[in-house]
DNA sequence: GGTTTATATCGAAATTTGTCAATATGTTTT
DNA sequence: AAAACATATTGACAAATTTCGATATAAACC
């Protein structure tokens, strides 16, 4: 049982880490296999492939296997769908001549 | 020393725990003091404070003391802020003509 | 079929994050 | 000035995350 807080947070976790960032602007010049990520990053092959999960996991990127090899790209409709969470998430939802009663102290 | 990967990861941080989303839902109706917001969530006071706090750095949120309160709102600027850096983060540079030749693997 | 290559998974260590109780700070009230 | 109230900070602990080496899986090559 997961809410819809805890499903939303997973999502956003994608962009936490400064190598997932570092991942998601080397795919910002197309499709990379993994091997080239791993070639342009200081890590490991495991925690790559951890991090790649992650990122797979919350849709912002897609893996697409061909023989051996994984290339990883970034998902369009994934950044579509995190682009109108954020929105909703920031959102304000009262019109501005409720902005002056906002004070619910006593 | 911070890189741009970790100042953009800490921004997006502030998305990635379950109780500041329900922070964030709350802020969507309209500015709150931090006692009504504690009033809402099943977090301790300075939990809460913590939660704040990180919000407050992201720029998402903004607090304005009055007297012995605080009321936080969802900041407009920094909306829009972190949502031209996702924008960024999962662009594309590349244009349709190039994806043919995307293969780097030997 | 055995070896090499690419990626995933597992288990453990190190680091970071979330949480609370206690305390501190600063404001209002009496 | 003392008491009450709102929020922030500190220190400690628990939980989650990142990382790596070792191992597993699975495809390509000889």
């Amino acid at each position: 049982m997961t809410s819809k807080y805890q499903d939303n947070a997973k999502i956003f976790k994608a962009f936490c880490d400064e190598n997932r960032l570092m991942i998601l602007e080397l795919l910002q010049s197309g499709e990379k296999c993994a091997c080239i990520l791993l070639e342009n990053l200081q890590i490991s092959q495991s925690t790559l492939s951890h991090h790649m999960k992650i990122l797979c996991d919350s849709g912002i990127v897609q893996g697409r296997k061909e023989g051996k090899w994984t290339h990883y790209s970034i998902n369009y409709q994934g950044r579509e769908l995190v682009q109108k969470l954020l929105q909703e998430l920031t959102q304000t939802t009262i019109t501005s001549s409720d902005c002056e009663e906002q004070c619910q102290c006593k």
